[in-house]
DNA sequence: CGGTAACATTGATCGTTGTCAATGTCTACG
DNA sequence: CGTAGACATTGACAACGATCAATGTTACCG
């Protein structure tokens, strides 16, 4: 679990911040804590490179969110180790795991994963 | 407007796809087409780094979604060209909105902005 | 009209990352 | 047990990106 699912946004303190001059607005609410930042980031970052969407896509567009990498290199015009590389980098940020099966090695979606990014960062 | 809100994900071929052999499964619909991964990955990129999301959630955090630069010089430990060199990156990524007012520059949510990645995130 | 304050732009540096060639590992098969 | 196939790992390189110091631009003030 890559960051927790609830961040503590709302309705916190809405306080005494009046700086009682000039540029600056008061405050609604609390802004996101700094390792949150970073845990949020990292995850992005993972999703952020259009070779790791397109298997994630291809992955998520297989039967049983499973897919074995002989898909991804059909489809992807990229070298083996590199969609491999890019594999672990999804699996690292926990939205796929792996299964072997013989010689094959199959990558499913860890389901709910893209969901749980995706609400974090709706709520800011 | 970063990329497409329809991303044509469901319900297109179910086809042909009996490679009648071993290791791939059939598909259950299309995958994301190359050149949306490349700008969802875009929009991603945009927002997968701490500092952004922090001003981004300090934006957010502010009454009307609008704060100005020094109330981000106040919270986050950069350099003020690093938080406009981040606040061009948001902007461009068409996340953010700038005003001037006097000497002032505002910076504002533009609404919807992370709704719609998310969207399109949770879409695959 | 000089000076200051707020912010943007430029230039340079340095760590990060996407990519591939080469090689390693493990499994199935004859 | 040797060979071939599927995939992972390593090493190297080039491109990118985050950061800051220095400088530029613009508005306000005395």
């Amino acid at each position: 679990m890559p960051f927790t699912r609830t961040l503590p946004l709302v309705g916190i303190s809405t306080s005494d911040i009046n700086k009682a001059d000039a540029c600056c607005s008061p405050l609604t609410h609390e802004a996101i804590a700094p390792d949150q930042a970073d845990a949020l980031a990292r995850s992005l970052k993972a999703l952020a490179d259009p070779a790791r969407l397109r298997i994630i896509s291809i992955v998520a567009a297989h039967a049983d969110a499973e897919a074995c990498v002989c898909d991804l290199t059909d489809q992807l015009t990229l070298s083996q180790p590199t969609i491999s590389h890019h594999l672990k980098v999804l699996v690292d940020a926990g939205y796929l795991s792996r299964t072997k099966r013989g010689t094959w090695s199959y990558y499913s979606l860890v389901p709910g994963s893209l969901d749980t990014v995706a609400g974090v960062l709706a709520a800011v």
